[in-house]
DNA sequence: CCGTGGAATTGGTCTATACAGCTATCAACA
DNA sequence: TGTTGATAGCTGTATAGACCAATTCCACGG
């Protein structure tokens, strides 16, 4: 029986491993030096080739930045990869030259309906964190987030100031994310949704769901409403 | 002045620009085997790690396709990255273990309205094809395929029977494509896509827009029109 | 006729070494 | 004081050689 154990993988993955656990576990930060090639090459014991393979190999999957001459350092903490990349909403309109706004409708603990907590993947006597979120970009309704977040991943959720930091923010300064799920769909909203977007009768809704986990566990689950008439997903790609 | 001619790119670049030029020029296609890194050495008379590492690149970036003990091979056309694959929706639903079918609603050659002629950027001087088909699920209708394609890049458009061949099949038989844009939106649908979609009045209608480009022209665009209560997009990723 | 056991081919990994180019530092010099 | 220049440490690329593992194929023997 052949098991993919630590023991018998290549050399170049157990570095590699070796890096991204401590950046995983925080004991490597953002823009920290990691170990230059020949330290690792002590460190290990095995050749300057294969660890430049490992440490080259994170660096094309952006989890590093390299510079001749001066080092390697953690790259700021990538959540994209694919058409939704998982950004701060204030920080795309602001970047857009927009002005940003937004209004903290609810922000509470509570006993989730059974169909979130099989999304999020919690007992039934486990309360959850909750916020709703209007988002305003020019002073118009632009998404309306309605957040859970698992306590057990974010204890302190319940007591950030939402009207000074974005979920988003707090959320990825306490944990960087592995693993994200998105869905996006079409519906037709409901009369407190259709509400808060400001939208006309008839006027559809663009609804992006997004799970994240964090240790295998769901962190976050969130149903971002968007008003069809003045939003859209779009993504580019080249390849070569 | 330092320039980035192809002279002075390193050699493991060149190799898989080599190699690349030639899956781009057909003179490559999937399913077919390329010369081992052995050959290449001796066509490029570097060393086997420099070949390796130009092969290894490619695979991994889904060019390639390695199977040890037998050869390299060119992948079967990745046109995805990022959420939105680039699909055959036949497939798609076939892989499903669903019933497919569609109906080929118009297919012709038109002199399109100025908002698809600047999309795809030719002259209002060019007729382009043009087919609008739709597709079923189960006999069910899933997706309204409004299609305009172009016919400097395609010319044999025109004659292709889609009853037999879906126009994604021809398409990427004739050319690969190298870029593509999505752009997704919820609609309230017009009369003529409801009806086609059989919506009922006030259901959403998820919009996918999508442009290909091969070698800098714009090959296509089509609308993709899903009824929003029977389909959404999914997306998942995970690192490491 | 079937299977068994090499041998050849191919990819996967690793080593030891080399040289080029870039950058920060610091000492020597004008 | 301010500039120059050497140097040490870093990444980037490339080489030649080696061993292993997976696969294919063919010759040989039952």
């Amino acid at each position: 029986m052949k098991q993919k154990t630590t023991a018998m993988l290549p050399l170049y993955r157990k570095v590699k491993n070796y890096i991204i656990d401590q950046i995983d576990s925080g004991e490597l930060k953002p823009q920290q030096k990691i170990p230059s090639e020949n330290q690792l090459v002590r460190i290990f014991g095995i050749s300057r080739m294969t660890v430049n393979r490992a440490v080259r190999e994170l660096t094309d999957e952006g989890f590093l930045v390299r510079l001749a001459g001066v080092g390697t350092f953690v790259a700021e903490i990538k959540v994209q990869s694919h058409l939704l990349e998982v950004h701060d909403i204030a920080d795309e309109i602001t970047a857009r030259g927009h002005a940003y706004s937004r209004r903290v409708i609810e922000h509470d603990f509570i006993v989730a309906k059974t169909d979130i907590l099989s999304r999020m993947a919690v007992s039934a006597a486990t309360p959850v964190f909750h916020c709703l979120i209007l988002h305003f970009e020019q002073y118009v309704p632009i998404q309306l987030e309605n957040r859970y977040v698992n306590p057990v991943v974010f204890p302190g959720f319940g007591s950030v100031d939402l009207t000074k930091t974005t979920p988003y923010e707090y959320l990825m300064r306490v944990a960087p994310l592995q693993r994200a799920e998105h869905v996006v769909s079409a519906i037709s909203p409901k009369t407190s949704v259709r509400a808060a977007l400001e939208l006309k009768d008839g006027e559809a809704c663009l609804l992006l769901e997004r799970r994240t986990w964090v240790k295998d566990k769901v962190a976050t689950y969130v149903q971002l409403y968007h008003p069809g008439p003045r939003y859209s997903l779009k993504d580019q790609f080249t390849r070569k």
